[in-house]
DNA sequence: AGCACGATTAACT
DNA sequence: GTTAATCGTGCTC
C-alpha cells in the first residue's frame, strides 16, 4: 500500500502552483504504523513577506520559524485558543511561504477518523484546517518536520489529478483585517465533489 | 506583567 | 447571519 510520495522538487515551486496541485493528492498521516488520510479538496496560499496575510510578514518568531525553513518542512500552528492548523512549507528555505491544508475528503483510517470527530455528520469530519488536524492528530509536535524524509509521519502521496474545470478559487477565508489587495486574492482552491473519482457529488 | 488578537468551529436565531 | 469559546503569542507599558 502507499503511492509515490511527492518529491521535495514538488514543494520548490511557486506557492499558488503547489496549492493548485496539491488538489488531488493523497494526505497520509501514520500512526502506530497505521494509515489516515484523505484527497486533499481545499488548499490556501500564503506567499511571502510582502503577503500581508502570511504570518511571515512581521519578519521571523518563535511561533512561526517553520515557514522559513526547506520546502516539504511542515508549519503547524495553534489558533484561536483552541485549533490547531497545518500548511507545507514551499519555494526556498528563508523565504516565508507555504499552503494551508484546508480540507480532505476521507479515505483511509475512517474509524480513528469519527471516533476524533465524534457526533459530527460524515461529510463534516475533515472539511476544515483545524477539523482535518483533529482527525489526523496533527498538533505541534509534527511542527517543524520533513514531509519528504523517509521517516515523515505526515506526508503527501501522488493521487487523482482533477481537471481544471473542476477547481474553484476564490478570496482566502478568515482574513478580516488584513488589507487589500491581500485580503480578496484569489488564493483558495477548491475541487468540486464531482471533480474526484469514487463518491461523486455529496 | 498585562492585553488584544486570531489562516476556526459549533451552536445558536 | 451572529456569536461564544478559549489561550498562546507578540507587542506595549
Amino acid at each position: 500500500m502507499g503511492g509515490r510520495r511527492l518529491s521535495r522538487d514538488f514543494f520548490a515551486r511557486d506557492t499558488l502552483a503547489v496549492a493548485r496541485d496539491l488538489l488531488g493528492q493523497r494526505l497520509v498521516r501514520l500512526e502506530r504504523g497505521g494509515r489516515l488520510g484523505g484527497l486533499i479538496v481545499e488548499t490556501e496560499a500564503y506567499a511571502g513577506s510582502e503577503d500581508l496575510g502570511c504570518h511571515g510578514r512581521s519578519g521571523r518568531t518563535e511561533r512561526n520559524r517553520s515557514l522559513w525553513e526547506a520546502p516539504g518542512t511542515l508549519y503547524v500552528y495553534f489558533n484561536y485558543g483552541m485549533h490547531w492548523l497545518a500548511n507545507l512549507v514551499t519555494e526556498r528555505a528563508g523565504y516565508p511561504s507555504a499552503v494551508l491544508l484546508r480540507g480532505i475528503r476521507p479515505e483511509e483510517g475512517l474509524e480513528v477518523i469519527r471516533r476524533r470527530r465524534a457526533g459530527r455528520p460524515a461529510g463534516r469530519l475533515t472539511d476544515g484546517p483545524a477539523k482535518l488536524c483533529q482527525a489526523l492528530g496533527v498538533d505541534g509536535r509534527l511542527d517543524g518536520s520533513d514531509v519528504c524524509g523517509d521517516a515523515a509521519e505526515l506526508f503527501v502521496e501522488a493521487g487523482p489529478p482533477p481537471r481544471d474545470q473542476h477547481i474553484c478559487r476564490g478570496p482566502r477565508v478568515g482574513l478580516n483585517s488584513v488589507p487589500e489587495p491581500w485580503k480578496s486574492v484569489p488564493w483558495r482552491f477548491r475541487v468540486e465533489p464531482a471533480g474526484l473519482p469514487g463518491e461523486g457529488p455529496r
